[in-house]
DNA sequence: GCCATGATTGCAATCGATTGCACACGGTGA
DNA sequence: TCACCGTGTGCAATCGATTGCAATCATGGC
């Protein structure tokens, strides 16, 4: 910096305004000074910056994924997440550091790296960690959550409309003619446990039974969750519809469909749940209710620049989407 | 720190030195302060202690995707590589810093933010930026690239054995009693091209003949992919056995062969590659080449850990090796 | 010509950790 | 007595950018 100023004739001070566009700056000096920092390839060191200012540019992530339902930090729909916040936060210029470790106690995660040197905090999913999570609603630090609504939450919180989400996937499949229309998920999840609320609303308004046996407690993890599809299979239940809460589990159950010799969709229709991009290549297609997440990383990222610089900011509900992917049939 | 020295009777600078496991600080008098740190919650200020040291903990890996091949960067395969490679730097206590910007120019690029304030690169494809990386290979930043041996390349590569892999894969399918092996993927990118070559050293040695009409060029984006595909089985074409480059074209190739009532795999076997994990999930499971992506980020991470701390690193290429998956064949 | 005024610019302190060098200490041998 | 030793600590400068305040400049009004 000194370099460039001595080359412009002025202070470091002078460059330093100069180069943040400060007003104080005439503004010949300002496109000068502009000109030979780029001339000589001058970029501002943002370590020194960041320590002179006492702040940092870096926006931590931290997935609260629930080691109750056992979802992999590998699951593509969080791959989606993290890669879209990556984009959405590089548009904002901030960088990301991605942290697995639940927060599991306010108390020690005040002391941490993280939450001292962190911009902010956009937190996935809530996990067990509500009240931590509420805990750390009001410190300085801005935080936003991608999560569910849940009663006495202080948090900023961009969802989706789960309920909606279930109830869309429901109608779907009652519009296509099924009557009898079971719910695979896992309903320890809170998401799950919305979608499910949906499920029984949609049948509710067909007027079409709610049947127990139809609610299968499916884990995301794949061998486990094959083994809940089978099992509920050999019982040959009358079924002939099936909403899924998940893209994966609904790839497991046509697979599992399939070998018990039921066609997809003509015996047993399947519906998905996020929208993952591979659904287009499954055979057949799978239609699927999309959580369009990059509109989300986005929608999280504005909350958490909104807050950062001191605005007021509403929780957000972010619309889910039916995709409807036919087959294109061919011969 | 200086109320940590002032609690501990000593200056800052015996803090400093304590904390940092300085042998010329007395085992003793280091036990109190890191005791006195711990007691008061005192971390390290990063930013401080970056800008010191002239340094940064910050790892920037830069995607190549080669806009040519139309490789989204939601790819699974390579988020599956960001997050492991995420999982792998934290481990080193490292931070990411994801950029999707391929390096075109390396005169430019040295003078961009991200290399003058990286720790490293890890730098993920060639793309068309074979010579720009061999300019940067003697550079002062450590680099190492994930890509595809090429000639002249002055730069520490991991890799793994594509034509080894699409040997593998061929050879699957010959196994299987497959004649007639059809190649599915875009040569114009490199890895694939080796493929092709592992997938025609295959088949010499099985002494079946290389039949130009089965080498099929798919590109990697879905809707293309279906056409590509589409097409060539409209031609009813004599084929067997499919090899594709990689599991997403696999999943389009199969929902293709069942559109046109081929069935998988009695009619047309299918093989994969990459070895993502929902190909678990596919109806029926898709055996696959593994290319053990977290395997690989510990390599990279592990190569460049090496460069930073100026060690020897050699360039390594990973094993792959087939996953065969059946189905649990039922009823 | 002089001064008040507002617009620019420079001075110098500051952020927190690190580190080369100097210093203190108690003991040793000349 | 003194130079010298090794060990353990403290002093103070340093990294590069920012910013409150002081200094300077140009201008117009008198």
């Amino acid at each position: 910096m000194q370099h460039i100023a001595d080359l412009a004739g002025v202070s470091r001070a002078t460059v330093s305004r100069a180069l943040n566009d400060s007003p104080l700056v005439n503004e010949r000096t300002k496109d000068k000074i502009k000109q030979l920092a780029q001339e000589h390839n001058y970029v501002i060191n943002e370590a020194a910056r960041n320590f002179r200012l006492n702040q940092s540019q870096t926006v931590t992530v931290v997935m609260m994924t629930d080691p109750l339902v056992n979802q992999q930090s590998f699951d593509p729909f969080f791959m989606e997440m993290i890669a879209s916040l990556l984009e959405a936060l590089a548009k904002s210029e901030l960088d990301m550091l991605v942290s697995h470790e639940p927060i599991t106690d306010a108390t020690s995660f005040r002391n941490s790296r993280i939450y001292r040197q962190s911009l902010g905090l956009i937190v996935i999913g809530q996990g067990q960690g509500h009240e931590q999570l509420n805990a750390l609603a009001n410190d300085k630090l801005p935080m936003v959550v991608w999560g569910v609504p849940t009663q006495g939450q202080a948090y900023y919180l961009v969802s989706t409309d789960d309920k909606q989400g279930g109830k869309q996937a429901t109608q779907h499949l009652i519009e296509k003619g099924c009557k009898n229309i079971a719910f695979f998920g896992d309903k320890s999840s809170a998401d799950s446990g919305l979608r499910y609320q949906g499920y029984r609303a949609a049948l509710k308004e067909a007027e079409l039974s709610v049947n127990p046996e139809l609610d299968v407690t499916v884990p995301f993890v794949t061998e486990q969750s094959k083994n809940a599809i089978n099992q509920f299979l050999d019982a040959k239940p009358q079924v002939d519809g099936i909403v899924c809460c998940s893209d994966l589990i609904a790839m497991s159950a046509i697979s599992c469909l399939q070998e018990h010799n039921l066609k997809v969709p003509d015996d047993v229709a399947v519906i998905g749940y996020d929208g993952l991009s591979f659904t287009e290549r499954t055979s057949p297609p799978l239609s699927t209710v999309n959580q369009d997440i990059s509109q989300c990383a986005y929608k999280l990222v504005d909350s958490l620049v909104g807050l950062i610089n001191g605005k007021q900011v509403e929780n957000t509900l972010a619309d889910v989407q039916l995709i409807e992917r036919k087959s294109t049939q061919r011969n």
